[in-house]
DNA sequence: CCATCCACGTTTTTT
DNA sequence: ACGTGGATGG
């Protein structure tokens, strides 16, 4: 018996077709994973050297869980496949090679909050009105020309004649100055700088071309044309790349996702193979039908029919509720019901919607239910304020001239240093051509400054301080002097808030996060460190086997599959949202509807649609139409108790349905502040369901130990905190580590 | 220099 | 409804 046994004729035929340029078209549920990891065993059985190897995935969530299904496959050499994200891949190749094109080696990444603050320093110092042109206006535009590679100044020609494009010229180059000032590279730039590393340096080009030889992309149809250039660049002209997508599943246009990257593949590689991948193993053929059905509406795409030898399944449920309070209560008893009828898991499960916003009010249903869940998306963990601050001293001990991340924090917490004192430095540093930091540390600055120099010189002592020790201490050790020796931690634990008292609990948690990544690693360094937190999704923190029910964005189920899902929101205006409707655009429609047909094709046995007559957004009442794409689902596959093709107003059905809501909810603390801080406490709270607690240790002080990483060791101390116990463990080779329990996995010997 | 109060806009989606 | 950010007074 073989590995390749269970796969059928079309995935074989792709798995074992080794050179040359390969394009699968891999429709929803097609098994395209399974065909990826399968080639990658095949590669290496053919006598493929793993090292030769790269895979792209779209989220590192992707890139983990591909490494550990060829780990299952193969025998040996997984681990030397380079499984990355487009990100993070950049990050590696520039954290060597970046000094060649003029950045130093430990260069930060700055996110959207940070690009916003970069933003809005250059708009005061080019004099742009931010409320007639907006930061974010001004960083889409920037982010769109850098997705095309465009540089600053070939942007400046194109747009020379256009008047209305002065201020975007001046912002985009005037933004890349001072990004090259601190040393940092936003998102985009981590593509755009690699693309130009490789094309100005033929040596570092053929080192990587030399050893990618054999490249295979996932998700090819939200690549953009950075991204394109860069594998265009890494295959060479005629290389072994295999590529993976499916139009139809185009979702990231918003994001410069260039979907002629996969319809034109062929013209840039004209000795191409495609294989199209047809058969569904993933849903029923109801769930599959509804899908093909919504998805025929779109003229522009490579036609394909999915099929399945699945049952044919039940029919789908919509069900239209009178308000959005109405329409979480009502998925709330379905997903109760469901747990009962079926004797599954919460982890089954999975709600989607096309708005962030959407899961406040199921939060807070499921809060009161009972109903563990978990939320993806929206604000990710790092860019919780008090871990953005901790971050950014880190950040200032790491990369000095990182000015975005000094002046978050010269002042947090307070030290007297004001608006006033940080422009003076700031004209002194633009007057001296030095960063923020620098200008702390020069004499004739301080001088100038008079007697703000004074508090100034505390802050600079310690972090000078910090910087000669994080030579030889480790990550977490210089966190705790920050937490105590800053006041931060004091200043927090004094408010005594429930606000203040998530925060310490989710600085805990970076804590944590702190303490596992150096147990993860060999040789922990802080700007590696700072890398990995910067490129993290939320969805990568999803763990497979725990027992909650998932909410989150269609954008972010991507990729997953739930045997239940419901779909909720789908009103006109919401899905497809405004904008969409407002702009009229064919182009923006077919990407809302492929949106669609992501959401359908994420459920394997069953599918719940859900729609609002009424919602609150934006503090007032919405009043809207059931979405387009529900009538685009055929009436024989699905179960609807409203008349398809009416048009009635909210009022008319609502006045003998509506005498539930008296009875039905007697709790209901709407003025009762009091009641609304603690669900929203506990909304912060995921840890309640995510963290499980190891109860007793299967060792004690005195014992000897294994660790994965620094093998054999003895346990020295056992201190119990807050949710975990702290292990000291002195091993034979590593020297003394302290670590939390949990994380650590030690096994007693 | 800091704390407080009010006005405003904000949400489409993410590495 | 909520948070941000600007203006004001202490």
């Amino acid at each position: 018996m073989s590995i390749y046994d269970t796969l059928n004729d079309k995935q074989k035929e792709a798995v074992f077709y080794k050179d040359g340029p390969l394009l699968i078209l891999a429709g929803a549920g097609s098994g395209k994973t399974r065909v990826l990891t399968h080639r990658i065993a095949y590669l290496i059985e053919e006598g493929v050297n793993p090292w030769n190897i790269l895979a792209i995935t779209f989220t590192n969530k992707a890139a983990k869980e591909m490494r550990e299904r060829v780990n299952n496959l193969v025998e040996y050499g997984a681990e030397s496949i380079w499984v990355s994200t487009f990100h993070s891949m950049c990050v590696r190749i520039l954290k060597r090679y970046i000094d060649k094109i003029g950045f130093d080696n430990n260069f930060t990444i700055y996110d959207t909050d940070d690009q916003k603050t970069v933003m809005k320093d250059i708009c005061k110092r080019i004099n742009v009105d931010t409320k007639k042109i907006k930061e974010r206006a001004l960083l889409a535009e920037i982010s769109k020309a850098k997705n095309e590679m465009i540089t600053p100044e070939e942007y400046e020609k194109e747009n020379a004649s256009d008047f209305g494009k002065k201020k975007y010229i001046e912002a985009y180059r005037e933004y890349q100055k001072q990004l090259k000032k601190n040393n940092a590279l936003d998102f985009d730039d981590l593509l755009v700088k690699t693309v130009e590393l490789l094309r100005s340096n033929g040596d570092v080009l053929v080192h990587y071309q030399e050893r990618f030889k054999y490249i295979m992309v996932d998700e090819y149809q939200d690549t953009n044309t950075v991204q394109f250039l860069l594998i265009r660049l890494l295959a060479g002209n005629n290389g072994n790349i295999c590529v993976v997508g499916d139009d139809d599943q185009s979702i990231y246009g918003f994001r410069g996702a260039n979907v002629t990257n996969i319809l034109d593949f062929e013209k840039y590689f004209p000795e191409t193979k495609v294989i199209k991948l047809e058969q569904n193993y993933r849903s029923t053929q109801m769930i599959l039908d509804a899908a093909n059905a919504v998805i025929s509406n779109n003229a522009r795409r490579k036609e394909k029919s999915l099929w399945t030898e699945n049952d044919e399944g039940r029919k789908l449920v919509f069900k239209r509720l009178e308000s959005d309070w109405e329409e979480a209560e009502y998925i709330s008893d379905e997903i109760s019901a469901y747990i009962r009828e079926n004797d599954c898991s919460y982890s089954s499960i999975a709600c989607l919607y096309r708005t962030n916003a959407q899961s406040r009010i199921l939060e807070e249903k499921f809060v009161r239910d009972g109903i563990p869940y978990k939320i993806i998306g929206g604000q990710n963990f790092y860019q919780r304020k008090e871990i953005k601050d901790l971050i950014a001293y880190l950040k200032a001990v790491d990369n000095g001239k990182d000015d975005v991340a000094v002046k978050r924090i010269i002042n947090v917490p307070k030290r007297g240093i004001g608006a006033t004192t940080i422009n003076k430095i700031d004209t002194f540093a633009q007057a001296n051509n030095l960063s923020f930091y620098d200008t702390l540390l020069n004499e004739n600055a301080l001088a100038v400054l008079g007697r703000s120099a004074s508090k100034i010189q505390p802050f600079v002592d310690f972090i000078q301080k910090l910087r000669a020790q994080i030579k030889y201490e480790s990550i977490s050790d210089i966190m705790e002097k920050i937490l105590n020796e800053t006041g931060y931690l004091d200043e927090l634990k004094a408010e005594g808030t429930d606000e203040a008292k998530s925060r310490i609990e989710n600085i805990d948690e970076f804590f944590n996060k702190i303490v596992d990544y150096e147990v993860r690693n060999e040789k922990p360094s802080l700007s590696e460190f700072l890398d990995e937190i910067s490129l993290i999704a939320d969805i990568d923190n999803l763990e497979k086997d725990s027992d909650y029910v998932v909410l989150m964005t269609i954008h972010s189920a991507k990729g997953l599959e739930f045997p239940k899902v419901f779909l909720c929101g789908m009103e006109e205006g919401l899905f497809p949202g405004k904008a969409v409707l407002y702009s009229n655009s064919d182009k923006e429609l077919e990407e809302e509807r492929r949106l669609c047909y992501v959401a359908i094709t994420r459920a394997m046995e069953s599918m719940t649609i859900t729609c609002a007559m009424r919602r609150m957004s934006k503090g007032e009442m919405q009043y809207n139409a059931m979405s387009r794409f529900v009538k685009e689902i055929p009436g024989h596959i699905m179960e609807s108790d409203i008349y398809m093709g009416s048009s009635s107003s909210g009022r008319s059905v609502s006045k003998d349905s509506g005498s539930s809501n008296i009875s039905g909810r007697i709790s209901k603390p709407t003025n009762n502040s009091s009641a609304k801080a603690i669900l929203r406490t506990r909304a912060f709270d995921t840890k309640q369901y995510t963290v499980k607690k190891q109860q007793v240790l299967e060792y004690g002080v005195g014992d000897t130990v294994k660790h994965t990483k620094f093998g054999i060791g003895q346990v020295t101390n056992i201190t119990e905190g807050g949710r975990d116990y702290e292990v000291t463990v002195e091993f034979v080779t590593a020297g003394t580590k302290k670590m939390f329990a949990s994380f650590a996995k030690l096994k007693k010997v």
